[in-house]
RNA sequence: UAGGACGUCGGCAAGCGGUAAGCCACCGGGUUUUGAUCCCGGCAUUCGCAGGUUCGAUUCCUGCCGUCCUAGCCA
């Protein structure tokens, strides 16, 4: 596509620095086949940031020859839930990529983690705390000063197994103790300060229910989870960097079957989104939005609903590339790779959002006139179909104006403009309603125009679309814009709270729109291009072929007379 | 006044010691029965700043400045 000199080479783009590692991981025999993992913890819906994240895992291994897995990070069984887990595979398949084997579950390993814990204690490299949280904090000490050593620190082997016993057993309540690493307590990283690594909840788990009530941590399992595994390259986000000194020093103190390594990227930040699970739950049970799947929200449901082809949202993916820096990215970028795909691939129909009568005064009673439409300019093979007009139509109501400005090439008195396929007309007269608005275009045609030239050869500036009253169909179109005003979601202005930017205009239904015959037919999550508005899909949820057409917009087209327009 | 990471065009992002790719945005122009698409052209004498090494530095070194991350029995 930017193949720009012609002679059909094009300079690759040099391989992002989690590529550079592997090809040279496998270069240089380090590894010989490269696995990545997709963790992701089952308490809630995937988001754009979440496709970045495992696109990057899954891509890596198809472009090197390796293999991906999905494991549920499921080690906190308070916030999840097996309900999660379908929608989680779903939303991944729907991307388009596929994982090896069985989906993996964190808690499967509960047995081997156990037994490692077992180990470090054994070692002298963990014990159990009683300590209470709050006393935890205070002696965890900060970033200038050094923690204090608790009290129960250097409690005997024996002491320590027989109550990591009781522990797992039962027999300790939630809360009495947890088991802590026993790294240093004055390590100037502060996750290094003896971390906990199993914590006492008496939940039923949805995967191993009530076998376990001790649970192990993030960092004492994640990197475990990984050995059992055979990841090669763990892939997290930059967050993650202050914890790789722990998931090194979990691994080299135990006997693992195999040594993963962690590397860490920027995540994904887009203008006017949030990603943040905690805020896009409050979106949902605020009723800001209709739900997880509401076309507005960032979740691949989101989107999906919303009418982005999964295909596009891959291209922005790879378009923006893997680094280190943490960047925000124009949202608009992602329209423009939607744009891209949908003017290739959407066929292109007329909707009237607005209608505004147009009567032809000099149309011959009741003559129906036909044309054939292409369904796409730029593709031949989307073939055509067949149009109807008459002498009475809908015409857009923005495309007309009593005073028009300089550069208008739309309908206004006494202009002439052409009728998409069909003819050219001009306006002479307009009726109006007790507010001076007009409610019906008078106009005449040229019977000479027709198919949208005229013999004399003269030209108009303005081509607009049109629907024949007789034919028309009544739909429902719901436009959508951004739902937080907020260009970057992570400036939040004193005093303020990311819900005062919820945009109220972020969705407007548009009930009283008018579509072609055939988009009646559509299909639901098919998508179209209504001609000089913008790219719309038929709702997966409301659209009823044949009965009640609900369509989404998807993205508008780009708009230079609005930028004409706001120049003057 | 801790440790870690990161700073290349308005937004992403290549560059790996030999004299600043690409994409988006933006600005011009052309084609057009979608003011869409498409096509052509323009858009960093400069790489956070200051020194140093070198024939030569965005690339190596030193110092400074800025941004982000970290003190859950969350992940």
């Amino acid at each position: 596509m930017s193949d720009a000199n012609g002679t059909g080479e094009e300079k690759p783009r040099g391989l992002d620095f989690i590529r550079q590692i592997i090809k040279d991981d496998l270069d240089s025999g380090r590894v010989q086949q490269v696995v990545t993992r997709f963790p992701p913890e089952p308490n809630g819906y995937l988001h754009i940031g979440h496709a970045k994240a495992f696109s990057l895992s899954f891509s890596v291994t198809e472009e090197f020859g390796g293999i991906c897995r999905l494991r549920y990070d499921d080690t906190n069984p308070e916030k999840e839930d097996e309900e999660f887990v379908r929608v989680i595979e779903e939303d991944i398949r729907w991307m388009g990529f596929e994982w090896e084997g069985e989906p993996r579950h964190a808690s499967s390993y509960f047995g081997q983690f156990y037994d490692w814990a077992v180990e470090l204690v054994k070692a002298g490299k963990a014990y159990v705390d009683h300590q209470s949280p709050a006393e935890i904090i205070e002696n965890r000490g900060t970033p200038t000063i050094p923690g204090i050593n608790s009290p129960y620190r250097d409690r005997s082997e024996e002491e320590n197994l027989e109550i990591l016993e009781k522990m797992r057993s039962g027999e300790l309540d939630e809360g009495a103790c947890v088991l802590r690493a026993k790294i240093a307590m004055d390590h100037v990283n502060i996750l290094m300060r003896d971390p906990s690594m199993y914590r006492i909840r008496k939940e039923t788990h949805h995967q191993t229910g009530n076998e376990w009530c001790i649970y192990p941590m993030y960092d004492f399992a994640h990197g475990y989870e990984d050995a059992i595994e055979g990841v090669t390259h763990s892939l997290c986000s930059l967050e993650f960097e202050n914890h790789r000194p722990l998931y090194d020093w979990f691994i080299e103190n135990v006997s693992v079957p195999h040594r993963p390594h962690q590397y860490e990227f920027a995540r994904l930040n887009l203008t006017h989104t949030i990603m943040s699970k905690r805020y896009l739950r409050k979106l949902v049970e605020e009723n800001y939005v209709h739900g997880w799947d509401d076309p507005r929200m960032p979740t691949i449901r989101g989107m999906r609903r919303r009418g982005y082809p999964s295909t596009a949202i891959r291209k922005f993916i790879e378009e923006i590339g893997v680094s280190k820096v943490n960047s925000l990215v124009d949202v608009e970028f992602l329209n423009f790779h939607v744009r891209e795909e949908l003017n290739r691939k959407a066929q292109r129909r007329m909707a009237v959002l607005n209608p505004l009568k147009l009567t032809i005064t000099n149309w011959p009673e009741g003559k129906i006139d036909t044309f054939t439409a292409e369904n796409n300019p730029g593709d031949p093979d989307a073939g055509t179909r067949e149009i109807s007009f008459t002498g009475e139509l809908w015409v857009e109501q923005d495309d007309y104006m009593d005073e028009a400005p300089r550069k208008w090439f739309r309908m206004a008195p006494g202009k002439e403009i052409r009728l998409k396929y069909a003819y050219y007309v001009t306006v002479n007269d307009a009726v109006r309603d007790d507010s001076g608005e007009p409610v019906e275009l008078l106009c005449s045609y040229d019977p000479e125009s027709r198919g949208g030239d005229t013999p004399d050869g003269r030209k108009v500036k303005g081509t607009l679309h049109w629907l024949s009253c007789h034919d028309a169909v009544d739909a429902e179109v719901r436009l959508y814009d951004h739902l937080i005003t907020l260009e970057d979601v992570s400036k939040v202005e004193e005093g303020k709270e990311f819900l005062d930017y919820v945009n109220p205009e972020s969705e407007i239904i548009v009930s009283n729109a008018k579509v072609e015959p055939a988009l009646a037919a559509a299909v639901p999550e098919e998508r179209y291009q209504f001609m000089r508005s913008g790219y719309y899909v038929a709702d997966s949820a409301d659209h009823v072929p044949g009965e009640k057409p609900v369509f989404n917009r998807i993205v508008g087209l780009r708009d230079s007379w609005a930028k004409i327009a706001r120049k003057g």
